[in-house]
DNA sequence: AACTATTTATAAGA
DNA sequence: TTCTTATAAATAGTT
């Protein structure tokens, strides 16, 4: 349709190339345009020139990313197979690890004991009992070191005091102080702290 | 072009929409290859008519997803963006329930119990004692029911038995078919069973 | 970008 | 769907 017959083949010269996109260009989105009227079909069409320069139609209403998954809806074919999959099984993985650990926990804490026989009640007892014979270990060395710290501050108090010539006469300040320093000394930056609940708060 | 000129708006009859729809699909389909072969231009154009089907042309060499990631690039938006971005953030999430609900088990086992102080250390303890009553409690009452059932059946053996003139002898077979019975009574169809480790596997 | 001779696409009909 | 064909539309080459 022209002044001449043409042949499809890589037009070689540059300005003419370039021409020639850009009547075809308008056309071939004319066209579109009118399939999309006439037929009431969704059409997304899009094109780069040889120079990179992006031009486009998509069907009113149609979101580009529709068209897409209608596409992989027809050919069965997913474009992000890879990606979204592997995201997709690591989310069912993370989730059933977390199933998992939620149970075990709920089951070491003595809730939802259902599903275990008397051997793997007698197991969790077992592990249970190991446990708090650690827990209490090492609540007795905190202790320990808590003391320990205090009563060498109390010395170095002493040591001064002497040097400086007079006697004290309060240390709940001091033993405080200790407190809470060995606290900070280990308690570690996490965001999200576990909380156990203790019916008795107090210091022992 | 045709017979007679045509208004740019919905064909209301099927049939002729469906026939224009095959006939102009098939004309911008060429037109799309010509435009790729004439000024090296990469094209991509989706299809889909009324009814569904989906017709579509793209570039040789030119993969869809290639289309995507260049329309993305030149428009700057990104179509997957929400949607990658959210599953991103689930995965982070359950990462972090996940590494918190490890740490839990981990101190409620006695491991890693630096970041506790002397007050989160008393509140684990009394968690595990209570959760060594219930389990305690829990063991007892499974190992009365297997006994109950247990008599139960010693009874009914003994009435048959009776009633057949004839004395039981050995007795070691129907305790064990007993306590299969009460386990599979009680287990659940996990997928994957937690397994407390017993040092002493016999039954208590 | 505009013009226009020609080619191409296609509407209507079969 | 496919073919035919009159006619509308697109566009190649030119200005």
């Amino acid at each position: 349709m022209g002044r001449g017959k043409i042949e499809i083949k890589k037009i070689e010269n540059p300005t003419s190339r370039q021409v020639t996109y850009s009547k075809r260009r308008v056309g071939i989105m004319k066209k579109a345009e009118e399939l999309t009227v006439l037929c009431d079909a969704q059409v997304s069409l899009f094109m780069f020139s040889s120079s990179g320069k992006l031009s486009g139609y998509c069907s009113p209403s149609t979101e580009i990313k529709d068209i897409f998954e209608r596409y992989q809806q027809v050919t069965g074919i997913d474009i992000w197979e890879a990606e979204y999959q592997r995201m997709q099984n690591t989310l069912r993985n993370l989730k059933e690890i977390n199933d998992n650990l939620q149970k075990e926990i709920r089951q070491r804490k003595g809730e939802n004991l259902e599903g275990l026989d008397v051997n793997e009640l007698r197991g969790l007892e077992q592990n249970l009992e190991e446990s708090i014979k650690i827990v209490r270990e090492r609540k007795l060395r905190n202790t320990r070191e808590i003391y320990t710290a205090l009563l060498h501050e109390l010395h170095e108090f002493e040591d001064e005091n002497q040097r400086c010539s007079f006697v004290a006469e309060d240390l709940s300040g001091v033993y405080d102080s200790t407190i809470s320093m060995a606290n900070q000394q280990h308690s570690q930056p996490n965001k999200q702290k576990i909380v156990y609940e203790s019916h008795d708060l107090s210091f022992a």
